[in-house]
DNA sequence: AATGAAGTTCAAAAATTTTTGAACCTCCTG
DNA sequence: CAGGAGGTTCAAAAATTTTTGAACTTCATT
């Protein structure tokens, strides 16, 4: 079992990884979690490794890989003879996670066509540039759709 | 001047703009002012109405102004012999939203690239995922600039 | 130049989110 | 079946974020 490397270099862009995770609304010890995975040299990671890499407690690692797993961004692995879990990074989970973000968009343009009917008697400038940012947020909508499933399909 | 009007419906509605909003980073109060212009009877919102009308502070409504001002996603207007200032939604400022989010793949792609020459060694499957990873996100990245490109020259 | 209207600022309070630690569970092994 | 490895759970502590309130500013009016 080769040793898990964590240098300055590793370290600051597991904090890079972390930052921008975070910003999507991730947790913080679960973004350091999914940087960890990114840097290291190891495909597969016990508890035991984050735990001493990132220098968590227990509950933290525990609830971290939940959330991971339970996101799709990771992945569990039992071993036979092994009671351990190993986890890997599943990079294919952020296609499902880009499509979530996607049909955000789309949510967000059902809530402003519900404003656009209740202002539906004004004929304001507002009125205007709603109709427009709807119709802006379902083409990005349907343009991202699109190039997704054009992606999915070559690969 | 006219009331404005607030009710129930008015109400839900910016909740869930809100709730939108805040999964997208916003801070609380700042999403409820954005849902009170969005579903607000009216164009232009005066300081006090905005206080009145969602029972917030004076600091919370000034701090959430700033923060919208700043945003440009509100813009504040100042009428000659009137010390008051009025403030309008501007439902333009979502270009620059979008675009600053379109922006953060690219980021993102930029980090994972460092990751990528870290492992460069390895010739895992999870290196081919990286690149296909980083792949998409330019593609994704690309193809929004050009869409938000184009249908800005469209209107 | 004193008073008041219309805010702004910022330190402290309140609310929320995150992390920890201790207790608990559940297999495996001697 | 006692003991330990390998976790999970959850209430409480810690950290962070958000909101408030009191003090302050600035302009306009009397």
């Amino acid at each position: 079992m080769n040793e898990l490397i964590l240098d300055e270099e590793r370290g600051q862009l597991i904090e890079q990884i972390a930052l921008f995770n975070e910003q999507q609304g991730m947790q913080p010890s679960a973004a350091r979690v999914l940087g960890l995975f990114l840097v290291s040299n190891k495909d597969i990671l016990t508890f035991e490794e984050i735990k001493t890499g990132l220098n968590f407690s227990k509950s933290a690692v525990s609830q971290s890989l939940s959330l991971l797993v339970s996101m799709r961004q990771v992945e569990p692995i039992t071993l036979p003879g092994d009671r351990r879990r190993y986890f890997r990074l599943r990079l294919d989970g952020w296609r499902f996670h880009i499509e979530k973000a996607v049909e955000g968009a789309l949510d967000y343009s059902v809530v402003l066509r519900k404003v656009m009917q209740l202002r539906s008697d004004e004929d304001s400038t507002m009125t205007r540039s709603l109709t427009e940012l709807i119709a802006l947020l379902e083409l990005l909508h349907q343009t991202l759709r699109d190039t997704v499933k054009k992606w999915q399909e070559s690969h």
